[in-house]
DNA sequence: GGCTACCTTGAACCCGAGTTCAGGGTCTCG
DNA sequence: CGAGACCCTGAACTCGGGTTCAAGGTAGCC
């Protein structure tokens, strides 16, 4: 409440978060974020507030969420909307988790046998690939 | 190769891998997937190999390559290449889960204290998870 | 008072990965 | 023979998530 204010410009708020101006204009455009306010000459001004929201929303992107979710995320309307977001979404995380667990694995053993088999020129990768992928 | 000839429609193809015919002929235009021959009609046939194709396509994607990636693990013209795109692939899987184990936690976090937070009709989830969202 | 780096807008464009549409041919069953 | 389910083609459309462009206004410094 009392911490200043901070007014960022678009490019300082853009270059703090790591993404172009670009984004940021086009998340407003998408309602995920607003500047709170506008300088007297019309540029948009954001608060430390809203790099922190700019931050959660690649955050949340980067962990597949889609902007249409996040923006759901952002307004705590409803409680359980955002519960079963949440929760839907862990779901999510734990089979992506498994299933990379498992293509690891291939990778690991076609990485190796591709070595292994450099010599003779042909390269058995994918078919090995094929066959283990099959069966997960 | 004394296996038998089994000639799959498009169709047939597309509903054993459970995708659409639509997405069937889209990596054939793609340069992923041709059928072997064509029947007298003109009717794209399809043997099994072509089914363990495109499930391995299919395997491939949901693992994080692109149709342009995969192009190069079926064509393998060579083995470096596919080395490296697989090396490179790996990489990215080991990020991927390392990203997803923080995400996990944080979700967890925050769905606990969405519930427990449910009684005072506010919804504390955003700030929190901005907060932590912020310092992976 | 001019240079440079910034900011504004709306509209158009891009990419990957498909899907849909229009306008046909074919196969199989009854 | 006819109906319905399948198949063909090329072209257009969709969608998410942005980027780029044109045509300006502005702020700060020398």
């Amino acid at each position: 409440m009392a911490a200043q204010r901070v007014h960022l410009t678009i490019g300082e708020l853009a270059r703090r978060a790591g993404v172009p101006t670009s984004t940021v204009r086009y998340y407003e455009r998408a309602g995920l974020l607003r500047p709170g306010a506008r300088s007297a000459s019309n540029y948009r001004l954001y608060a430390a507030e809203d790099l922190r929201r700019l931050r959660f929303i690649r955050a949340a992107q980067a962990t597949g969420f889609t902007l249409d979710d996040i923006t759901h995320l952002l307004r705590p309307a409803s409680c359980h909307r955002v519960q079963k977001l949440i929760d839907d979404r862990l779901a999510e995380v734990e089979a992506r988790m498994k299933e990379l667990r498992h293509v690891r694995k291939v990778l690991r053993q076609s990485l190796e046998e591709c070595r292994e088999h450099e010599l003779t020129g042909r390269c058995a990768v994918v078919g090995e690939l094929s066959a283990r992928a099959e069966r997960p």
